[in-house]
DNA sequence: ATTTTCGTGATACGAACGTATCACAATGAT
DNA sequence: ATCATTGTGATACGTTCGTATCACGAAAAT
């Protein structure tokens, strides 16, 4: 049976079943035969595209970094052609919000594979550890446009508001993530952390894009149940 | 030798040196054999004194819960007699971020356990999850009395805030912990979002306790190096 | 004084894991 | 048509892990 096979498509296939068994296993006890069987393919074929297991953690790793990377993009995209500030920030903050079986898995991963960079130096030399670096240049930067447009509460610092950002959605979805606040309520806050940093929306001419100022759903909503009907 | 010993004593031994060699290791790594070394025992002892693998870790776990609580308090207790309530949210958030080895292992442990309660329900239901759920009622409250007395911004929801204070500090350890952030520009962070919580002090009659108001280092530490001159 | 219980060490066991070896079929090159 | 290369399966090896067993010394109970 042995065809002439793509080894960076089957790479990706066996990556996926990594993260399949790990987000359902957890990442520190997924073994190679667990990988293997996910995949439906032979130990041994794990072993041939990936050397050592080290090998395809890091490329797990890394696979799930670039999905991250599109999902965010495609949230993005999804915001509508030119976006606001505000809306490419919220895209990208509720993206990492573990709301659904995939972001509940990304979360659950990105900080299983955070936690082994704490003790794992190879793990730790990965730029996925960079990437919210990037993550907080962006909101920084959008901030400031947004500041520049005048779009702020007056005595915003960019730059501490985009970290407080990215680690109140962080902090968010590490509490989402292990059972103790809802999704919903989690969404509630981060809504009511922007509303505090964006100018609330003028009365004026055209209807405003964004923000249908949920803001007093905030507090109802912030300890408890979700928004599910 | 074998004289009498005190149980308690001697587990919360052992529970100590798991945590040691965990934070060195990493909790995956950790093993039965790591511990007993760690805590100067044989293998047996370990066996004996915890039955299982999974009872010590649970047992460890308490243990770190514990001693997490004496220092937050401590910490409460350091800011003085009678202290105001931005000093006790600020400690208790402070407490909790990496600053020093202690902090540094307790932030690495309590995240590897969140980590592994989320496939491991015997952890999932233990109560360190709802640890935050009292941090979160504690600091709730405390701003519900802040409000009261007039000391936060016109418009902040106690609610709100004090989930996103606890989700930014959980968040920005996390940062710290994997060496994107140092804990300067942490704790700038952290004091950046104190400040647009409370009202600014009046420059009115005695001197102000808290808040030295280092308002615009937040700005210049926020992304970059420790404070340590 | 004897017996029972408690604490401790040495060592063994079975399972699971990552890795390595061997064999061989299918394909592409010559 | 032959040969080297590539893809795949079956299986074995050595290690490590959690746990179990056995033995024995010291204290407490009788």
């Amino acid at each position: 049976m042995p065809r002439r096979v793509d080894h960076a498509e089957r790479r990706a296939e066996i990556a996926e079943a990594l993260v399949r068994a790990a987000g359902r296993l957890g990442l520190h006890a997924v073994g190679m035969r667990d990988v293997a069987a996910e995949a439906g393919v032979s130990l041994r074929l794990v072993q041939y595209y990936f050397e050592s297991k080290e090998k395809l953690l890091l490329f797990g790793l890394q696979h799930l970094a670039g999905r991250f990377g599109e999902r965010v993009s495609a949230r993005i995209a999804a915001a509508g052609p030119d976006p606001g500030p505000r809306a490419v920030i919220e895209a990208l903050l509720a993206a990492a919000l573990p709301v659904d079986a995939e972001s509940r898995t990304f979360h659950h991963l990105y900080t299983a594979y955070a936690v082994l960079s704490v003790t794992d130096e190879a793990l730790a030399a990965q730029p996925f550890i960079k990437d919210p670096d990037a993550a907080e240049a962006t909101v920084t930067a959008l901030l400031r446009r947004a500041a520049g447009a005048g779009l702020l509460r007056p005595g915003t610092d960019p730059s501490a508001a985009a970290a407080g950002l990215l680690a109140l959605s962080a902090g968010l979805g590490t509490g989402v993530l292990v059972g103790q606040r809802t999704a919903g309520s989690a969404t509630a806050v981060l809504t009511y952390h922007l509303d505090r940093i964006f100018q609330p929306a003028e009365e004026s001419g055209r209807p405003r894009r964004s923000a249908p100022a949920h803001a007093d759903a905030a507090q109802a909503a912030s300890r408890g149940d979700t928004a599910t009907p």
